[in-house]
DNA sequence: AATACTCGGATAGACTTA
DNA sequence: TAAGTCTATCCGAGTATT
């Protein structure tokens, strides 16, 4: 049953004091680590800098000036600039409708040109104090060699040239000595994800291991068995500390692979009888809460590498076959409650027959489907559904064994659906948008294909929503959202749905259709405040916390991977957790380290 | 060993724009 | 008409399950 409550009940201050199983308080959970959180990441580490200037020139004098052309201040141009990197003219000119409408230019003081909307202006009230949250160009304007340089480098190698990187690991939990140890062993030059491993090797077999070349040669996946099992005291727990053996499948002793639970329920299920409850480490515990997601189906270690991050909580696995008609395996990674969830209402059907009711005319006896396999991204050509109709025509009535058993293959391959006599379809986009969750059109007025790629890519909204349903009573004036990897909103139309009210969304979402559909379904149901960033390399630390300054900080910091070659095909060239792609997860990692840090000593 | 399943990509051709 | 953009098609491999 959904509580909606009203919105006009008066009390003021955020609750982040404990639900009732988790009850340490974040302020004093995060007050050690924050005295390191402000040291200046940006700084180069000490002789570290890979030699991998791409000779980039700085921005021409001509192209700044046509943007100054355009209205916009020249330092708010320079520092677009630069924050936009290689992203092109669109994305700048997002970039800089984005300062405007958040009142970042320090030089904007008539607002004859203010792009402000008053919704904004209404909800501030510490106008006269807005941050230059950039304030970095109005000091030294040339900050010599970090100013262009490192934008377009790999994330990655970016952390391992800052000594910030020690801080994102001690925010996130990890004992300070220990980082320390393993930046000795490792070397200034070790990636995140290699100190990370070597912070669990040194903590499972003792710290004999002399200094690997681990970082060298990719080679996370190799060391497979030989770690002793003996634990060490200062371990970080196992996935809350729960007494370890208690954890069934999952508790898959050390080596790299995590079982996925079956069923794929998550810890529980509306109506269902399971109810889980969890303890999590103090380091988890907000604010904010956050929720992460990826492919359940990942490759072998990923998910066990996830979890170490991410304070080692243990991963919901759910397949959205539980909650609609489709199938789609994911696994996520919160610290929300897990106690008073509730269901999205009406429930949406959970077979094929109650969701599309007109197929089961032509649904033939032999096709035992009753629901969907996992919604991608691409649909099956017409080609295809031609050589399966012309193979049904030209048999007889059952069809041979040979021919059913390639039809159906067939038809779970691409999720096709019995629309006439021996006649299948692919899914249309609008019934994705169905099975997804998702309002009627939501994805309409973009190309066909993009739709079903965007689609393919989304959240199932009412899985989703369950998880994120604790929120509501929580929040009775609405919450700000930090949403990454937006998609085309799957988040906000969960909490949307579930009538929670969202004062500011700062989205991430490179995809400029997916950015239009959000800002487009924004607004048409939301009289809240959307930013939408598009490169996430633009959202650094101090902009996180001129955001934060500015909205009094982030309720939730929301974001599924976008999973490049972590699942399905084309995994040949995936590099797990270690190459370019994995970059997306650390961004987030690295987001949620920076929000929890700030909103700690703010 | 065979089978099922998977939030994809390079490419040629169709289409649109300058 | 050439160049750029969008679309449809074939093509895949790794992992888990049977």
């Amino acid at each position: 049953m959904v509580h909606w409550v009203s919105d006009s009940e008066d009390s003021d201050k955020f609750e982040w004091d404990s639900d009732e199983e988790d009850a340490v308080s974040f302020n004093a959970a995060g007050s050690g680590s924050s005295a390191l959180a402000s040291t200046n990441i940006d700084a180069p580490g000490p002789s570290t800098r890979v030699a991998n200037g791409n000779g980039k020139a700085g921005p021409s004098a001509s192209a700044v000036q046509e943007y100054v052309d355009m209205g916009f201040p020249e330092e708010m141009v320079l520092k677009a600039m630069k924050d936009n990197g290689d992203n092109g003219a669109d994305s700048l000119i997002e970039l800089l409708l984005t300062y405007k409408a958040i009142g970042n230019d320090p030089s904007l003081e008539n607002g004859s040109a203010s792009h402000c909307d008053p919704q904004a202006a209404k909800d501030s009230d510490d106008d006269d104090n807005l941050e230059n949250w950039d304030d970095d160009d109005a000091g030294g304007r040339n900050r010599g060699p970090t100013f262009d340089e490192s934008d377009d480098e790999d994330f990655l190698h970016e952390m391992s040239q800052i000594d910030g990187k020690v801080d994102y690991l001690v925010k996130m939990g990890f004992p300070e000595d220990e980082v320390n140890m393993a930046v000795t062993r490792c070397g200034q030059d070790a990636s995140i994800s290699v100190l990370v491993d070597s912070i669990y090797a040194s903590q499972t077999a003792g710290g004999c291991c002399g200094n690997s070349s681990d970082h060298e040669d990719n080679s996370y996946g190799g060391r497979k068995k030989g770690r002793p099992m003996e634990g060490n005291k200062r371990k970080r727990k196992r996935f809350g500390g729960q007494a370890q053996g208690s954890r069934g499948p999952l508790d898959g002793s050390d080596d790299e692979s995590m079982r996925l639970p079956k069923p794929m329920v998550g810890f529980n299920l509306p109506n269902g009888l399971r109810s889980a409850n969890r303890s999590l480490p103090g380091p988890a515990i907000g604010p904010p809460y956050f929720y992460y997601e990826n492919v359940a189906l990942a490759p072998k270690g990923v998910w066990t590498k996830i979890s170490r991050f991410l304070f080692d909580i243990e991963p919901e696995f759910v397949d959205s076959k539980f909650f609609c008609a489709a199938a789609r395996k994911r696994g996520y990674i919160h610290n929300l409650p897990l106690v008073t969830r509730s269901p999205l209402l009406p429930l949406p059907p959970k077979t094929i027959f109650e969701a599309f009711p007109r197929t089961k005319k032509w649904w033939p006896s032999w096709d035992p489907r009753r629901q969907f396999n996992c919604l991608q991204t691409c649909v099956a050509s017409a080609k295809l559904t031609e050589r399966i109709r012309l193979a049904l025509t030209n048999s007889e009535d059952p069809p041979p064994v040979r021919v059913q058993k390639y039809v159906l293959e067939e038809c779970r391959k691409w999720n096709l659906v019995w629309v006439g006599l021996n006649k299948v379809a692919p899914l249309e986009p609008d019934e994705m948008e169905f099975l997804l969750g998702f309002p009627k059109d939501h994805t309409r007025g973009i190309s066909r294909t993009e739709r079903y790629r965007s689609l393919g890519n989304s959240f199932q909204v009412d899985t989703v929503a369950y998880h994120l349903s604790v929120l509501k009573d929580m929040f009775p004036h609405g919450m700000n959202v930090l949403s990454l990897f937006s998609g085309i909103g799957g988040a906000e139309v969960a909490l949307h749905r579930l009538g929670i009210r969202m004062n500011y969304v700062i989205s991430v979402e490179k995809s400029e259709v997916n950015r239009t559909i959000l800002k487009s379904w924004w607004d048409q149901t939301q009289t809240g405040k959307l930013i939408e960033i598009s490169d996430v390399q633009t959202l650094t630390s101090e902009k996180i916390e001129a955001y934060i300054r500015r909205i009094g900080g982030f309720d939730l910091v929301i974001g599924g991977s976008p999973c490049n070659n972590l699942a399905g095909s084309n995994r040949h060239h995936r590099d797990g957790l270690e190459g370019e792609h994995s970059a997306l997860f650390f961004h987030y990692f690295r987001i949620l380290g920076d929000v929890k840090a700030i909103m700690a000593r703010l």
